[in-house]
DNA sequence: CTTTGTAAGTCCAATGACCTTACAAAGTTT
DNA sequence: AAACTTTGTAAGGTCATTGGACTTACAAAG
């Protein structure tokens, strides 16, 4: 608990509403008051304020029904630039990224076999041409990378792909291109990024966002914002034993984890030792990548749709669990386990619905994610978005 | 979102002092000023203001080092009463407390058979009782019943054994005393207790309590805050599936639910069975409750045993998922299990860890309670303690 | 074209909360 | 005994919100 000054009593209003000027798109200073209850001088001080820092400006007047008609006020999307780092498990990407999440440059960079300093390179050689071309103020740089992060340190703990160890990331960052900057676990940046540009998500106070990818993860949003648990591994669920008693290796050391079983690395697996046993369920010579299952899956594959469809229901038994665990009704699934459309969700809905209370299951809704491939960079970047004082220059 | 003013500044400062001295149990108004870090003036000014509502008062002189001698200050821990309602299974408990969770008057009654408005006239009876003969002011009253609870609604969604569907008991509490009310979930309630009165708990900024008694349930705090989900239901955890195939039926319905396999109930029934079969596990005669299967666990009984330390077990994988999703690392058990002491909360132990990933259980500690059989009925009126302005008469 | 009613936005004095500066009182150390 | 420290209080200053009055601006009705 700290203490509470007058400052913070400013600053929160601002970001008040700068919020609300952000979520209304175009309002008036007095539609401003009255949704935030602030009174009518005080909103009319801080959009002066909002406008001369150049992140508001007056786009026109409104109708009115009797009376004077109304300034309309709009947040000017490109007055800050932020950049999102993905470190996925087959490229890195880098965007310059506007106020609303649109991306107005972005860097792409195949990786093969990359680890510890070399990776390390290759995220600042895509920051430095980031960096180089964007024309107005960068706010910071947010990168979501797998494995364990400790974003209060800046500290990736543990990310075994890149052979990184308590790398002090952030600060490593910030030395080099003066910027303040956040690392985050992919999931959790995931979970970032549908919660703050996806359709209507706002307006839950919790949520949890399920990464299935190469691996698996979550994002859980408590309270409008990302809980990280205390060691910043919270949402680690790609671990969590769904086969109790002689389930496969994983690559933790545990046997059964949810990994094994519905990761689309593990979904790859399975489908070629299916092809390399019984033949004839992929057209020969074919290479058996996620893309091509999700082709079989399509065309009604007999030997493929088990194989897929349970995936889908140990996903749905963790989910249960989640459900349980925390009652939040919101759950986005996001990843390219999501390719397989509306047959695979319905498991995992069904498989959720009948392992959980259903006083809890009722009101719970599982869907897919709406923000597709540059959900982690969005995500990486809209932690910058959310720490408001970094928007303003004098503070 | 909603806008700050000064007026909710100046009552988080009153309450920052209020909860140093709670803390420190005798400080000076400078010393709390080097803690909180507001100035001297301010501090002796919301002092005096303490003071004058009784909640503080100045107990003597300390020594110093060089300088004027400080006044010490300390609360005053019968300044207010706070009331606390457990509705347990067997019996329905209400205590008049303190503001440091002492006990002041009890009131127990037990449980035959009541359900629907005869279980709501008992608790009518133990409260007429205890408002009645309380004598100075009291702040409100909390109650922490089976079942699910919408606490924002003061509302039993659902209480099973008590027969009561959407009952909106806050407010019938509320328009019969005159004092604010609170309805809590009885695991929630027991973390409540635990975090609020367990020693050096309030350190964590986040904890889980797991309740294990007649049913099982999980008490979670996030930032120092109960997080109770979007329904009221989070920490039903005693409903997970922890035996997904061929489990017993639960009372819930699904089957294989951690409850069946790890509850009192689940394991006073495993032993009478077992001794309907095999015999012998008890002396003839005596009557198989939870205390004859302690007394024979703690005698060695072979056969007790294991049926005892596979409840372990469950729990462990329970908790392990916990972890694994929270990476909460503090794990607190609470409940009539705990009877079983160390032998059992080892293999609880064992079982996290073998079931999670090293890095997540490395920091992460699993613990008996300390408060015993009052928990609930302290977590309840704790509700009451932490909404501060509660405690204050004008505004 | 005028009048009336209403709404938007600004100006300004007042309020309230914390802070800074200053100081007296009461100790300890040299 | 003098110098230094620390505590607690007092007076005045700063800053943010407030609320009322005021200006500007528009619509509807006559």
């Amino acid at each position: 608990m700290k203490k509470a000054t007058q400052q913070q009593t400013k600053e929160h209003n601002r970001n008040l509403v700068l919020k609300t000027i952000f979520d209304h798109h175009s309002v008036s200073r007095a539609e401003i008051a009255r949704i935030t209850s602030l009174t009518r001088t005080t909103v009319s001080d801080i959009v002066a304020d909002l406008i001369e820092q150049g992140l508001v400006s007056e786009i026109g007047m409104g109708s009115s029904q009797g009376g004077k008609n109304p300034i309309l006020l709009s947040l000017v999307e490109d007055s800050r630039y932020l950049i999102g780092v993905d470190l996925a498990q087959s490229r890195f990407m880098g965007a310059v990224v506007n106020l609303r999440g649109k991306i107005r440059s972005i860097v792409s960079q195949p990786v093969i076999d990359r680890s510890g300093d070399e990776a390390l390179n290759a995220i600042f050689k895509i920051l430095d041409r980031l960096v180089g071309e964007a024309l107005l103020p960068i706010v910071g740089i947010g990168v979501g990378t797998p494995g364990l992060v400790n974003t209060n340190k800046g500290l990736v703990v543990n990310a075994v792909n890149l052979e990184w160890h308590n790398l002090p990331l952030a600060h490593l960052l910030q030395d080099r291109y003066h910027l303040p900057a956040y690392v985050l676990n992919d999931s959790q940046a995931a979970a970032m990024g549908e919660y703050n540009y996806g359709e209507g998500h706002l307006s839950d106070r919790n949520m949890v966002v399920i990464s299935a990818r190469h691996g698996i993860g979550a994002g859980i949003i408590i309270n409008q914002q990302l809980f990280q648990g205390d060691g910043g591994g919270a949402g680690e669920i790609g671990h969590i034993v769904v086969v109790p008693e002689g389930g496969q290796r994983c690559r933790c050391g545990n046997y059964g984890c949810l990994e094994t079983v519905a990761s689309t690395q593990a979904l790859i697996q399975q489908a070629q030792s299916l092809a390399a046993q019984a033949g004839g369920a992929f057209p020969d010579g074919n290479k058996i990548d996620l893309e091509a299952i999700q082709q079989a899956f399509q065309a009604g594959n007999p030997q493929i749709q088990p194989l897929v469809l349970n995936t889908a229901r140990y996903m749905g038994l963790a989910i249960a669990g989640l459900v349980e665990t925390l009652n939040i009704q919101k759950i986005v699934v996001s990843g390219d386990m999501t390719g397989f459309g509306k047959p695979w969700l319905d498991v995992v809905q069904e498989t959720v619905s009948r392992n959980t209370l259903s006083r809890l299951s009722g009101d719970t809704r599982v869907e897919f994610g709406q923000l597709g491939e540059n959900c982690i960079i969005l995500g990486a970047s809209a932690m910058l978005v959310n720490n408001y004082p970094l928007l303003f220059t004098n503070h």
